[in-house]
RNA sequence: CGGGGCGUAGCGUAGUGGCUAGCGCGCCUGCUUUGGGAGCAGGAGAUCGGGAGUUCGAAUCUCCCCGCCCCGACCA
């Protein structure tokens, strides 16, 4: 039993200064956490309550689908993540450090390696998989920009899972049943979320999909299709356009197009001249990036922008990406900026990437590589060919869903799942082999699956939170009943406290107001803040011999009589 | 890393060169009060983020550094 009285909780009354995003400003005015540096945050008894009850939730299922709980160490030596490479390639969002003796440490950003090599120190024959392993544990991460409380973190509480499959068939298994344990996990914490495609990006694998809670302040973008469900992260919308034919095209026909360096300028030289009509999606964007000291050509329709991220997670394998300085277009003579067209990229010796938009067959107004001079006409697959379609334009709502062409809705989210297909890649540098039925040594399979602990409790406060504080599912919250004890007599404490006792017994955990001297005001306040689902009130009701009820999220209020109380809150806590 | 904002008591804040750094919340003592963040009286609590400088005098002006928040870049 929690009790007001004596429990390690001073709740504000003003908003912190620094909390942006509401689960933030709750959970540090309700006393549930407290900022010690950027993205690192103490857990006061409250926080960790409530996450411990999620965890709980999270192993309950985790152990229900078979899969077995280990732990390893957050700090751990260089030597694993040499041998993936990942020492350098994860960059400086690894937090390194080095013991008294010189020797290289870091501290986990995340398991793949470890999961890898203990598996490898154990089994060795195809007749120990499949195997599910996982563990709830702290990672670090030298985020650039922690963020909105505890949704991004730099220190952070994550549940890891790793499968080890000797086949893609047995990693399908292994993948479907993570999925199918998700969905349960997810629904019991009461989340909202939606299951969506997501790019493996560099991870390799065939296939991954995050689990995403829809929410305004969340930093990832998905489409949603009204008519057929299907959902995706931006970066893995798939653009469908047919291939036109162009046998009826004019011939390519450059013009003067004094100062017109932009789209927009450009579109209104066109209006002009051919009468209208003319809009940024008939021309032709090319933006020059740098991919890893390579110079290539994004071709997008001018009404769009490039959206990197989304592009580099298509391409994959490009470590450093960015736009073209004033300095690369030096190396460069041959490209002019603002009138820039792909037709002479074989020439320039510059890699060419379109966006399916640009589908072949279809025709363009872009820019014809000399100054002041614009060329139309201009043929995909007769004027110019690119070295591949990716992905590469932003996503706009109202894009057609690749299923079935209805418009498509965009929506934010926080992730909080992910789940995929990693394949060999670690198991191979690592050598994690096992001998198959021939005897012959076979490169393991793996599947990663994450959820995030620390962000869940943020996120699943954003989903319930209302004007007056938290609001708790009822299997998450701090206890499950929270009573309030008004009045100066003995009596309404007495009650109270005897309710409590009641329902302890009964396995009904509660928060007891028990405070002496604080006024009811005060008290009430506290309990909408705190968030706990049903709030018993013992005090004026006593007269007639009731005890007062209210479940916090609809607000519903009723009387009932003492005798029998702590038997009808407990039927009422059954029913949330 | 680029742009913007901020740093004064546990929290929220006032204070643009001049008295002992002010107020609200919270905290302590006493009395009163007890169904929606009570009242009165008394009190404790601040190296004004740090350092250097300008000045008779700096929370306030200058320079450097540190930290925090927001937008963006970045982020298995």
């Amino acid at each position: 039993m929690l009790r007001m009285s004596t429990l390690f909780l001073r709740t504000l009354r003003d908003d912190p200064a620094d909390a942006e995003v509401a689960s933030h400003r709750l959970l540090v005015r309700a006393g549930y956490i407290r900022r010690i540096g950027a993205g690192i945050y103490s857990w006061l008894p409250l926080g960790v309550i409530t996450l411990r009850n999620i965890e709980r939730v999270i192993r309950e299922e985790m152990d229900s689908a078979g899969f077995q709980e280990v732990h390893f160490p957050s700090l751990l030596p260089r030597e694993p993540y040499e041998a993936t490479n990942r020492w350098e390639e994860y960059g400086p969002s690894l937090f390194r450090l080095q013991d008294r003796k010189g020797a290289d440490y870091l501290l986990g950003p995340t398991h793949e390696e470890m999961f890898t090599l203990m598996v490898k120190g154990e089994y060795s024959s195809y007749k120990d998989l499949p195997l599910s392993i996982y563990q709830i544990q702290t990672k670090f991460r030298d985020e650039a920009r922690p963020r909105s409380g505890i949704i991004r973190g730099r220190e952070f509480v994550m549940k890891d899972s790793y499968s080890f499959d000797i086949d893609d068939a047995g990693l399908d298994v292994s993948y479907q049943k993570h999925r199918d344990a998700y969905i349960k996990t997810l629904d019991r914490l009461g989340m909202k979320y939606n299951i969506v495609r997501a790019v493996s990006g560099a991870m390799g694998g065939s296939k991954s999909e995050e689990f995403l809670a829809p929410c305004p302040t969340g930093e990832d973008t998905y489409v949603l299709c009204p008519s057929c469900g299907f959902a995706a992260n931006v970066e893995a919308m798939v653009t469908k356009v047919d291939s036109v034919d162009s046998s009826t095209t004019p011939a390519l026909e450059e013009m003067d197009t004094p100062n017109t360096p932009t789209i927009d300028s450009l579109v209104d030289v066109l209006n002009e001249r051919f009468g209208g009509g003319f809009t940024g999606a008939h021309t032709l964007k090319n933006v020059m990036v740098m991919a890893d000291g390579k110079a290539i050509a994004i071709l997008v329709p001018g009404d769009r922008e490039v959206d990197l991220k989304r592009f580099q997670e298509n391409c994959g394998g490009i470590h450093e990406l960015r736009t073209f300085e004033d300095s690369d277009f030096a190396k460069f003579p041959g490209l002019v900026k603002g009138y820039i067209g792909p037709q002479d990229a074989k020439a320039l010796g510059i890699t060419v990437y379109a966006d399916p938009r640009i589908a072949p067959g279809t025709s363009w107004v872009t820019g014809a590589n000399k100054i002041n001079r614009h060329a139309r006409n201009v043929v995909n697959g007769r004027d110019f060919t690119p070295d591949a379609y990716i992905e590469a334009a932003e996503v706009r709502a109202g894009d057609a869903c690749p299923e079935c062409a209805t418009p498509v809705v965009i929506d934010r989210a926080i992730e909080i799942g992910h789940i995929f297909q990693l394949g060999r890649k670690y198991a191979q540098s690592l050598s994690l082999t096992v001998l198959d039925q021939n005897g012959k040594s076979q490169v393991v399979t793996m599947g990663s699956y994450g959820i995030g602990v620390t962000r869940a409790v943020a996120a699943i406060a954003e989903q319930t939170y209302d004007e007056i504080g938290l609001n708790w599912p009822v299997d998450l919250a701090p206890a499950k009943v929270h009573i309030v004890a008004t009045g100066k007599e003995d009596l309404p404490f007495e009650t109270a406290d005897a309710i409590a006792t009641e329902l302890e017994a009964m396995g009904i955990s509660v928060m007891l107001d028990d405070r002496r001297g604080t006024s009811p005001g005060v008290k009430f306040k506290d309990a909408e803040l705190i968030g706990n689902p049903v709030i018993v009130v013992v005090g004026k009701s006593l007269e007639q011999g009731n005890v007062e009820l209210r479940v916090r999220r609809t607000g519903d209020k009723q009387e009932i009589p003492l005798s029998g109380a702590a038997r009808a809150i407990a039927t009422l806590v059954e029913s949330l």
